[in-house]
DNA sequence: CCCGAGAACTAAAAGGTTTTCGGAAACGTA
DNA sequence: TACGTTTCCGAAAACCTTTTAGTTCTCGGG
């Protein structure tokens, strides 16, 4: 803590000059002779001069500033993508503003006034699902992208994993291991991510002519769940030799009750997870082959578009980024 | 996306009156006539007036805003932090402003300037650890609070988890429970956490006239040591009857490997946790007894004191928060 | 009808910066 | 010397709001 704040006028001062040739110094234009800016320069140096970004933002009309606004608390999948963002931000010297509107439809719009009234650049709304959501764009003076949780209004700018394609990708790869009878553990069927997981799971066997092992077993995205999904199929479907689970949760649970009951994992039983979250798909044993949604990557993209966007060269749509499979202990050749 | 901003002097001119006249009158200060505030507050309505906070904040010397400078990747213990704060400045109309200096010295003073530039009224630095870290408010024109890893300048203010009065909490209540011979396996040594919670451990045995079973085991944050430290312990110190864990991941690794030798917890073996980080305290098996450091509460404590800084009530010093135990189905009496 | 008091309103300044435009100085040319 | 051209610098406006210090209006009492 200490003193008053020092303005452009204190270095003018100091420098001798006008605050007019002293802004014109500070920001590299043009005509000021190179020995004043020098002097202006170092007047500003001894000062430890910043110039005023509320001064500025007024007059230019731009804060270099973005909201971030997240509908759930930062959750598993938000903090990724906020991290990708804050990175793809810190590079150009944009500022990030983060609100959380707790899944409260109320407090988001509070938030959104808030960040209004503080004149951010652009928002960026980080879902909690895959789920679309309302759009919050309508009338905004300012551009919205959307980020995991894709809007509802088709118009808006939204950046989503591909998680038909990832699913895809993962059957793909027990297909070329030489696995034939496969299952699917997943999570809840309101949740879009395991709806679009078991559709690619669906498209992949149809490409192959090969059948699905047993219904798709719906529950929670719970280690839990996975452990019963084990027991109940492991006994119903013997002949089973791949399970493709919704996620690392479910498959953490689902290897560890495999194990207990007997089943050598990757040997018998081939399991792929989901999110690679790694706290579990490291520590599981086996180690978990899983989809990787590159969150960080779509996180950044996002943040890209919206700098786009803000200048005037908005991308509308639901863009789906790639996911990545990583292939770790869990899976081989049957 | 919309056109040009509405000024306070638009809702003036649609009410018929001045723009001092409408600003009192929003503001809701005295000397308006009540029909008067009436036709402005429509016209703002009107026009769904925003008041530019730059302009507001340029002229009042506050912006209502803060910053929060996370010093490593918003990790695991920075969140519930951060939403602690983020929850007391919600409420008080507080924004935030969201730094992550990935563990970078030059990146943290990059964004502190980015933050004073945008003149914040205060900054709150959430630490990766427990570690004492260098101190960034000297001659800073604003409050600073440390949360989580304290400042290493005892002149700043600094909010910290109390880890060794929440390990004492734990080992007292394995000691309640009639265990004696109590074990400890926790992470690396040059983590200050780890020291104090093998210090509280040393204090709760002290007291009770008791001997640590075993020495500490040192390693690392992970449930592969969890799982080797037991197998280690049980063939080393067969007598003992309970494991105090430094972490929830330590715990989880080592409850699963006493399981697999044919150890039962909580009958031959009580386990204790740390950290309460429920995607593995809730789902190991038996769920685990575990100390919460309540960082949710620490965060939202460290904002209030920011605001209370902030008004020139600073309150200096290292303030340690004390932990809870939350009792699960890994400790049972002996 | 005038006066005075109080209520209701407005003009103007302030806050810090950037930008535009006009002016001054320096210099070269006729 | 007179004039034109560059080069450099400074005054002032603009951004939007709040606050201060007036100014006008209203109305009751004399």
């Amino acid at each position: 803590m200490a003193g008053r704040r020092v303005t452009i006028n204190d270095v003018a001062s100091l420098a001798g000059v006008s605050i007019a040739t002293a802004s014109k110094a500070l920001n590299g234009r043009q005509d000021v002779r190179a020995s004043t800016r020098e002097r202006v320069l170092a007047a500003a140096a001894e000062l430890s001069f910043q110039p005023n970004a509320l001064a500025r933002g007024l007059l230019s009309g731009q804060t270099r500033t973005v909201g971030l606004l997240t509908s759930d608390s930062v959750g598993r999948f938000g903090i990724p993508v906020l991290l990708g963002a804050e990175d793809a931000f810190g590079a150009g010297e944009m500022a990030v503003m983060l609100c959380d509107a707790r899944g409260d439809a109320i407090r988001e719009q509070h938030h959104l006034r808030a960040l209004l009234s503080r004149r951010v650049d652009g928002i960026i709304v980080v879902g909690e699902s895959t789920n679309p959501r309302p759009s919050v764009s309508k009338d905004l003076p300012v551009p919205v992208v959307y980020a995991y949780g894709p809007s509802d209004d088709p118009e808006d700018v939204s950046f989503v994993p591909d998680d038909v394609g990832g699913a895809a990708m993962a059957v793909e790869h027990l297909l070329a291991l030489g696995r034939r009878r496969i299952a699917h553990v997943t999570g809840p069927r309101h949740y879009k991510a395991a709806r679009d997981r078991a559709e690619g799971l669906r498209i992949a066997l149809e490409a192959a002519g090969c059948e699905q092992a047993g219904e798709t077993l719906w529950g929670s995205w719970s280690q839990r769940w996975g452990r019963h999904a084990a027991e109940m199929l492991l006994m119903a479907e013997p002949g089973v030799d791949a399970v493709f689970c919704g996620s690392d949760q479910v498959a953490a649970g689902f290897v560890e009750a495999a194990r207990e009951r007997g089943r050598s994992v990757p040997g018998d039983l081939a399991v792929i997870g989901y999110d690679n979250w790694e706290v579990l798909s490291t520590e599981t044993r086996p180690a978990l082959t899983t989809v990787d949604m590159n969150l960080e990557l779509l996180g950044r993209t996002a943040a890209q578009h919206l700098f786009a966007a803000i200048d005037g060269r908005a991308t509308p749509g639901v863009h789906r980024m790639p996911c990545h499979l990583v292939i770790r202990d869990s899976t081989a050749a049957a």
